[in-house]
DNA sequence: CGACTCCTTGACAGCGTTCAACAGTAGTGG
DNA sequence: CCACTACTGTTGAACGCTGTCAAGGAGTCG
């Protein structure tokens, strides 16, 4: 729960992150704030008075059930934007996964008045949503009908999109966090990553979250459900 | 694959559909379609070019892999608008479950020049896809992380409130569509409905598509997994 | 070094799927 | 009207994927 305004950031004075500026005006406050490991950012039903953007780190936004079963919607890693609502609530919750910092601006009331709309400002937040759309629209075929191996197949290969198919996938988040993003246990999980590592598909480093996507076709085919089996 | 352009409707002439005078402007062409069971209404990959809204009859969305696995995103029942994309394609195929009558409106390009829009259209659209989106994110939590049963329970709460909680549900889909809805096989859709009739929860009128919903308490209890077992 | 967290691996159980048989219903045509 | 067929749904039995429980290894940090 330590959070801390940074007054003057530790590097030099950050560009405004280019998705916040389109949702908030060049003009708008915004701060950025660091958020240790584990951290709660928002609450699901907590009033969405702002809107995120990752600058270093990572974040999840998650719902629970009473029995304490989680399931995460998404990750934001660096330059991605999160909890930005069409309602007045939060729909999910948010955590700091790692130590991270988080750019946050003053959100927009999207429907304020007849035509006290900002279009530009609208516009921005339908192409996110929509994003958002396509991204949990793709996760229910995933949690609905695919298997646990296609599942963390298809998690590595999101992760390696999203970074940039970098040489080695340095990921933020434990074996548990991926489990509940994937609808799995995190022994299966666990499972999965050995088993693809068997095949020589991928390579996992030592320290377990760093791996190395060796052979992403077989990967892509896996996840298309066509494991050779 | 039956389509009838119907110009004379049997009824007298239906008032424009409200949601989608908001999303097409009142003097919009519209026409109604008749789509027999089980015919296509549109393809995944398809142009968006019209949208659409169910009369009479219900609709289903639908993603499937090669392998024929099949992941039902949405079922629209009478009002219920759908097609509608940000994206010049589909993100889904769209059937027919049974004999429907489909009032269908050319669509607006969302994004058509710098300040082209039309915002009444764009607010219509963003309410929209905010609807999807929290319909599809609560799917994501049952399918990632609810039993078999707590989603039968789901199911059932879920038609019962949007056919306004009429005394008897009458399906449209068979236990195919709603195992596939759910993420289940259709036998453990049949097991989980029998449970919970031998539960003297619903019960299940000799027809098989009409339910009774006896006990709504004890369903929500289910869903939030308090099954008393 | 010791305590802690995180991850892997094994053994086993259980939930849900698969396979199969059967029953009820609807549609068709003689 | 009935026979025939196709389709849909239920139920049982066995299998298997994934979860649960448990032990141990590996890395981290005080």
């Amino acid at each position: 729960m330590l959070v801390r305004i940074n007054a003057n950031s530790t590097s030099a004075k950050p560009p405004v992150p280019r998705g916040l500026s389109a949702l908030t005006g060049e003009a708008a406050l915004w701060n950025d704030h660091k958020y240790s490991r584990g951290a709660q950012i928002f609450w699901e039903g907590e009033p969405a008075e702002y809107i995120y953007q990752i600058g270093d780190g990572a974040a999840r936004t998650y719902k629970l059930l009473s029995d304490g079963r989680r399931q995460i919607a998404a990750f934001y890693l660096p330059g991605d934007i999160f909890g930005v609502e069409t309602e007045e609530l939060h729909r999910f919750s948010a955590e700091a996964i790692i130590d991270t910092t988080v750019w946050i601006a003053e959100r927009h009331s999207m429907f304020e008045g007849p035509d006290n709309g900002d279009l530009a400002y609208t516009k921005s937040a339908l192409e996110l949503l929509q994003q958002t759309l396509q991204h949990v629209q793709n996760q229910l075929l995933l949690l609905g009908r695919q298997t646990a191996l296609e599942r963390v197949a298809y998690f590595l290969l999101e992760m390696d999109r999203r970074l940039k198919k970098p040489a080695v996938i340095i990921l933020p988040m434990r074996r548990r966090d991926i489990a509940d993003y994937l609808g799995l246990s995190l022994e299966t999980v666990s499972r999965g990553l050995s088993a693809l590592r068997d095949n020589g598909i991928i390579s996992v480093e030592s320290q377990r979250r760093e791996v190395i996507l060796t052979d992403r076709t077989k990967l892509a085919q896996i996840v298309c459900g066509n494991a050779n089996h």
